[in-house]
DNA sequence: GCAAGGATATCG
DNA sequence: GATATCCTTGCA
């Protein structure tokens, strides 16, 4: 598991540092809601509101470890990579789905843009309350015999339009001993 | 290294 | 209305 944490008005590098806006409103509401914006024009990236309404604060889902449902989050993933583009043939849509055919389970939700393509959601998901037991997408509590989570904290990712002191202070979380991390492999 | 891709906030 | 920019990804 990884997120990243965004804070209030303040925070340069937060959606909600223009104020609320037509996008970015569900971040003035309620918390335990989802907000999911659209980045670099072609992935879906899902946050968490985290405080009070009127206090805009969200995590970003970065990666997630899949424990079940695995075969679903394959084709979650291929009907992202395969549709929403204008002109892929056969060939290709083929390729992609033998890509993400052989991708290791911890590979399938490592990116913020990966999350949201494996649980299927689009900016349409905004607003949805993730505390309803009966919401398609929701947090749950986990087991009581869960070990606690070692967490490493680093500086966010993408954001260096925002300056000091938000571009080093670490609100990136990173469950350690986790595989699902963003980033290329490499530099792990 | 860099293109793909579209909404968005901000400016004329 | 136009446009620079964006909390990314996968392939060259």
């Amino acid at each position: 598991m990884e997120v990243e944490a965004y804070i209030g008005r303040d925070d340069r590098a937060s959606h909600a540092r223009f104020g609320e806006t037509r996008r970015n409103r569900v971040m003035f509401g309620p918390p335990g809601h989802a907000y999911v914006y659209l980045v670099y024009g072609m992935y879906d990236c899902l946050n968490v509101i985290t405080e009070p309404a009127g206090s805009p604060a969200a995590l970003l889902i970065r990666a997630v470890e899949p424990l079940e449902g695995i075969d679903a989050m394959r084709i979650g993933r291929t009907l992202r990579a395969t549709t929403r583009r204008h002109s892929l043939g056969a060939a290709a849509i083929a390729a992609q789905a033998d890509r993400i055919a052989r991708l290791p389970a911890d590979r399938l939700a490592s990116g913020p843009g990966l999350v949201a393509a494996a649980f299927g959601l689009g900016t349409d998901r905004t607003g949805t309350d993730l505390c309803d037991p009966a919401s398609p997408v929701r947090l749950e509590t986990p087991p009581a015999n869960e070990p606690a989570a070692v967490v490493d904290a680093t500086p966010r990712i993408g954001i260096d339009y925002a300056g000091e002191p938000w571009t080093t202070c670490p609100w990136r979380l990173i469950e350690r001993g986790h595989g699902s991390v963003s980033g290329p492999r490499s530099s792990r």
